[in-house]
Order: structure tokens, then sequence, then C-alpha cells
DNA sequence: GCGAAAAAATTGACAGCGTTAATTTAACAG
DNA sequence: CTGTTAAATTAACGCTGTCAATTTTTTCGC
């Protein structure tokens, strides 16, 4: 047993304190106002400190994408629990999907960016993004269960999932700058997506 | 007119073999692999040199997405060309602009990057994007007029690039390691988008 | 409580990055 | 050849992440 004097209750309370002033920069400054030297100033400690409690500033950003997954799946849930008619909060998730990619720009960033580091290396963060993804899962096991559509619920969940992801990254990205705001193309692809599988009267 | 000695000529063709060594970094080292020391080192001139031909690094990266950006079009071009059937051509893009994100990983992480500055700041890097999206615009356009699609061409182009894109980049960023591969979504993504826009019998 | 041992945090240094200013080299006209 | 201008270079600055050496703080046996 590694005799560690650092209980792990402080090795946490470090880590999300960190984590929580990386989030405040976030907002202020956006994801490329956010360094290690940058938090640890923020922090009022060295910039060498966090060594003590994280491998690398790699790791650091994968704990902040974890507590991002949690934020956005919170956010997810309270805009979707109260929404009982499955379809309808099929679509209030595309449209809270967007939102939350608008609003917190950063954030959704460093959880969606594509240079991130070999993500088995950070497991906490795949499960953090694999509780976030029960999100969609869920509604689509509801859609389908209530008889409103007909689809495997995982593929369903991976086009909503997807479609909604496209839409947002290519806003981001400035892709859309010419003709359709993005905005306008979530409700159409909610309902090509009903269309495509609504339960069909007569085969 | 500015009594520059240094002909229009000479400027372009140093940009473009600083492009052309950039490319060829990002196939070898990454995208974090390429940086204007690296390039210039690559290139066997100082780092200050390409402030000459260049505003900064942030210019640079948005010739070099430029050029990404007319290589992804040649290579769809080159692909969905010869395919007459509109809807085939449909399904071959779906695979073929995976295969380019898949295979051109670093191009495609600087034409889609969500930390970009500022597009309207490189107006040639607009014009880039919007040559390539004309591809599945044109298809789009071929799948309504033969009369195998009934959707307004730009409403389906854009959900069919978006839906692709979002299967991409989350595969590109490891958002799929559990469960499904993202190459065998393109499928029932197109097929979905399909059955959606499907011309109708009986209204 | 005190001194020794261990842990935690700090400082200092290094290589790399983009950028600017000062300097040197090259090219060309008269 | 000379003087002027363009082009490229070197030097420096502040920033980044990381590692090693050092100092401060905490903990524990006595």
């Amino acid at each position: 047993m590694a005799r560690s004097k650092l209980k792990d209750c402080d090795i946490n309370k470090f880590r999300e304190n960190l984590c929580d002033v990386a989030l405040k920069l976030f907002a202020e400054r956006g994801r490329e106002g956010v360094s290690l030297r940058a938090v640890t100033k923020a922090m009022g400690c060295s910039h060498t400190t966090p060594y003590r409690y994280f491998e690398s500033v790699e790791a650091i950003f994968a704990a902040v994408r974890s507590r991002c997954f949690e934020r956005f799946e919170t956010f997810l849930r309270m805009r979707l629990d109260p929404i009982e008619d499955p379809l309808e909060a099929i679509r209030q998730l595309s449209l809270s999907y967007f939102d939350f990619a608008f609003r917190n720009r950063s954030e959704f960033e460093v959880m969606f960016a594509m240079d991130q580091p070999d993500p088995t290396l950070y497991p906490e963060s795949i499960e953090a993004g694999k509780k976030a993804w029960q999100v969609p899962l869920e509604l689509s096991r509801r859609a389908v269960e209530s008889g409103a559509l007909e689809a495997d619920p995982e593929e369903l969940a991976h086009l909503l999932w997807s479609g909604v992801h496209g839409i947002a990254v290519l806003h981001l990205a400035g892709k859309f700058s010419v003709g359709k705001d993005a905005s306008e193309l979530l409700i159409p692809h909610f309902e090509a997506l009903i269309r495509a599988y609504k339960k069909r009267r007569d085969p």
C-alpha cells in the first residue's frame, strides 16, 4: 500500500477546485485563454503544483472534459425530463444540444475536439461521455417503445446525435456563414428523422 | 501603385511552396507537429521569412485550409463523377466523405476545427469551402430533378452533409469507442435520408 | 514540545512556440 | 562602383508545458 499522506479527499478537492477554476476561465477567456499557467495563476498556486495531482496538462483537460460532460448531461436532462411526449422530447433534445454548444462553446470544444489524445488513456472521461450518451439513447428507446417510431433504438439515437452534432460543429466552425442558419436546420433534421422512422400503417 | 519588387508570381510561389511543405508535414507528423518554426525548418529558411508573405500564422493556416478544401473537393469529384445514378452517388458521397476524413485526418482537422479564427477574415478560405460545398449541393439537385427524391435541394444537401460530418467528427474525437463503429452508421444515415425524402406514390 | 523524516509546494531552468525590432545580405538602377 | 531598396536573417520578448533541484510545510516517533 502506498503510504501517501495525501488523503483521497484532499486529492479530489484540489482536482475539483482546479476544474472549477478552469471552467470559470473558459467562460471568461475561451479555450485559448486557458493554460496550465493561467489556471494556476487564477488559483493562486505555482504552475507546477498540479503535477502532484495530474500526470500532465492533457490529464487535466481530460478531467475538465469529464466535468463538461456531466454539466452537459445535467443541462439536457433538466430540459428534457419534464417533457412527456417522446417525439417532442427528441425535438427538444436537438434544440437543447445546439443551445448548449452555442452558449458553452469552450466546454463543447474541449468535449468534442478532434485533436484529443487517445481517450482510452482517460477512462473517467469516457465514462462521463457514455453517461451523457444515455440521454439520446433513452429518448430513442422511449420513442420506439411507445410505438411512435419503428427503429433500432441505438441506431436511431446515433443518427439523432450525430446529425445534431454535425450541425452544431459546422456552425461553430463557421461553415454555415453563407446561406442557411444552423438553427434552421435543426427542425428539418428532426422532421426527416421522424419521417424516416415513423411507423407505417401497412407495410 | 505599390512599387514592390516582389512580383505576384514570386509571392504565390512562396506561399504555394509553404503550403506544400505544410501538407507534407501534416501527413508525416500530424497537425500538432506543424508549427511555423517546423515548417520553415523543413523549407530551409528562417522562421520569420513567412512574415513577408503572410500576416500571421493564422493567415498561413487559412491558406493551408483553402488548399485542403481544394484537395477535398477534387477527391470527392474523382469518386463521384463516374457515378450516374443520383442515389448511388449520394451513398458514395457519404462513404467518400468519411474516407477522406479518416485518411487525411490532419487536413480534415484544419478544415473543420471549431477553434478557427473568424472565417470572414480569410475570404479565400471561405471561397474554397463554398466550392467544395457545391458537391453535395449538385448531387442533391440531381436527385431531386431526376425525380428520385422530393425535397428542397439545399435542405437535403445540408442534412446530408451535416449528418455525415457529425459521424466523421464524432469518430475522430473518439466518441464511438464503445458500441457501434462509425462506418456502420453511414449506410443507415443514407437510408434514413432517402426514406425521409423518397417521392411518395400517393400523397 | 522537539527533532527527524516525509510530503507538498516552490523556484529555476529548458526547449519550444508566435511575434516584433534591429541587423545583415542581396538585388538592382544610375 | 555607389546608393537605395527589398529580402532574409538574427536577437530578443513573453508565452507555453515539463523536469530537477530546492525550500517550505506537515506529520510522526520520542
